[in-house]
DNA sequence: ATTGGCACTCATAAGGTTTGAGTGCTAACA
DNA sequence: TGTTAGCACTCAAACCTTATGAGTGCCAAT
């Protein structure tokens, strides 16, 4: 069992560290904060840190980095996570701007998150698992082009172009699309297939040529929906804050355009008591997130939780700051969910 | 006038140069060129080009580099367009998939134009100017909301949730969906705002408290629509190319973010003979595109030129190679939305 | 348990020197 | 007139070498 003393020790460190990027070394600690004991003290607590592998030297003789197991006792023990302010609370509620557009909302709320952060953020789009049809739509385009549409109760517009054979009947596409209607509204999105596949013989007569090319297209409609996506929003604020990086920042960039990664890895995370979850360095499975946290929270729709908001930087991170404006950005995501 | 070998040697400083982002001087020119003559002449015609001011010294005594004004003599006047690979077309056919979604087929041309490149890529979405209205399209999501589509002949689809006081019947959106079609469907969108607001009176009865909420919905979404649209792809290449640019990427980040000053910019810019328009450093009148060249083509549909795709990187690009693929790709383009 | 003291380390900064690619000029040459 | 060899000159970059100083670790004294 670490003591007192030099769990506050680590405290400042990691909090001078994130101030100025400089490894911190004991004089300049008893400078900066009151501990009542000489610098010769705080050595001898800082041995104990680095024996836990709480902290680090970047080498022989210079000041101290905390490790990513030191962050994570910070953040789990140590922190206390900084209310926003009544600026950024403002800032919140006049981005937010009562769109009834999901897309809308989403996107707002990704530049929201990196301004008030500094940092990469993203919003995950709503979770279809759980999502269900409320609505289908077949328009007609031209002679030879249909658009699908699939609307789910989660708010989600997914459409979709398809071309059939020519020479269908306006009749027959409005036929079809109450038939589709009837047979998988209200149907969660994961048995509409098994749905559609058992009705399908229900149709006959002309009807049938047309059900035939749309169905299957209505399948691959589903599956895509329930693809996941994510929004970024402020990957220029990686750019900036390059110095803060070690080595090379372009991996980091790399891996984040590749959402499939990300997606895997925000899904895997659990959330806290406060609905926070946190990956710090390498604790994220990913190799190029070697240096990154990831921290997201979770957004409510219709009382449960659909999908994550957050943001990613470099472990050395405001985690005080940050904590506490994904963890508004989420309550007034939430929020603004509810009213749509 | 400039006698011919100076020419020749501008260019193979621009050659060298893209290669090997280093100034190049006398020496290695007539070492990896067959000039026939020796170095001393070859510093004399460099005096010239300098003179001129197509080259620049980054200091007394050191190679030179070409200026903005040699890069532009020599995609002018001395540069041949390469033409794309077999492995660059087959990846061009692979990759454009035959989707008739006009969104997938834009997102997918900017990503294969940015590896095809290693810059980063730009597409403008079609330019809704002279685009009419296909169809329009109003669907119930609930009791109080309804769900505006307005698709255009271009293929751009655009879709709007709004707010509407509860307790509309369904034929009435039904009529007032037949309305509008009546009235606006085939005209053009520069149109249709004046078209509607004389409209509005033959409406009456029943109709009349939705069509106030829906028409002024319908306009802002034309006017929205009518705004223009960027899609980019491939901002992790700046990042990997970092170190060959002069300063700081930041700033350029920060202005490719900003799509208005972008848009401004290709939209300013003329085509030349082959349909290939381009800025050349300080050619952009954006202070931070001062480092970057912008090389954009038109693409087509239904005839007439619609809108821009394109690249960004820095001025000293890969002039040859990055025309060609520029200009094959939107070719490709036209061609794909020739079929959608 | 805390502290002052001290030897030791090592990255960084500062200064000095070398190196070498590259220029500009001139005088000779074809 | 165009070309060339030759040479003095420049200057960034590479390479030393030498402080400087923040910082450690440890010990003996309190």
């Amino acid at each position: 069992m670490i003591p007192e003393r030099p769990l506050e020790v680590l405290k400042a460190i990691v909090q001078d560290y994130i101030q100025s990027n400089e490894p911190v070394g004991s004089k300049s600690l008893v400078e900066r904060h009151s501990f009542g004991v000489s610098a010769a003290t705080i050595r001898n607590d800082m041995a104990i840190l680095e024996e836990e592998e709480l902290i680090a030297a970047p080498h022989t003789s210079s000041g101290r980095v905390p490790t990513d197991k030191g962050y994570r006792l910070f953040v789990d023990r140590l922190n206390e996570v900084k209310p926003i302010s009544n600026a950024e609370r403002a800032a919140i509620e006049g981005f937010m701007s009562k769109s009834s557009d999901l897309d809308e909302t989403l996107s707002q709320t990704a530049r929201l998150l990196s301004q008030l952060t500094n940092e990469i953020a993203l919003v995950q789009y709503p979770s279809l698992g759980k999502a269900s049809v409320r609505h289908i739509e077949l328009i007609a385009i031209d002679e030879k082009r249909l658009l699908l549409m699939l609307i789910t109760d989660s708010g989600r517009i997914q459409q979709h172009v398809m071309e059939v054979a020519s020479g269908y009947e306006a009749s027959s596409v409005e036929k079809l699309r109450n038939f589709l209607n009837d047979k998988i509204a209200g149907k969660p999105l994961s048995q509409v297939n098994k749905t559609l596949r058992a009705s399908k013989d229900e149709i006959s007569g002309p009807l049938q040529a047309l059900a035939s090319t749309v169905i299957p297209e209505v399948a691959l409609l589903v599956d895509a929906n329930s693809q996941e996506k994510i929004l970024l929003a402020g990957t220029s604020n990686l750019a900036k804050r390059q110095g803060e990086f070690p080595g090379s920042i372009s991996p980091v960039l790399e891996a984040i355009e590749e959402q499939v990664v990300l997606l895997k890895l925000i899904s895997e995370m659990q959330a806290d008591q406060n609905g926070i979850s946190l990956r710090i360095g390498r604790e994220n499975t990913v190799d190029a997130l070697l240096n990154t946290s990831v921290l997201v929270s979770g957004y409510e729709n219709q009382g449960s939780e659909v999908a994550k908001v957050g943001v990613i930087g470099p472990t050395r991170m405001d985690y005080s700051s940050n904590i506490g404006a994904v963890r508004a950005v989420a309550r007034y995501l939430t929020q603004s969910l509810g009213g749509l």
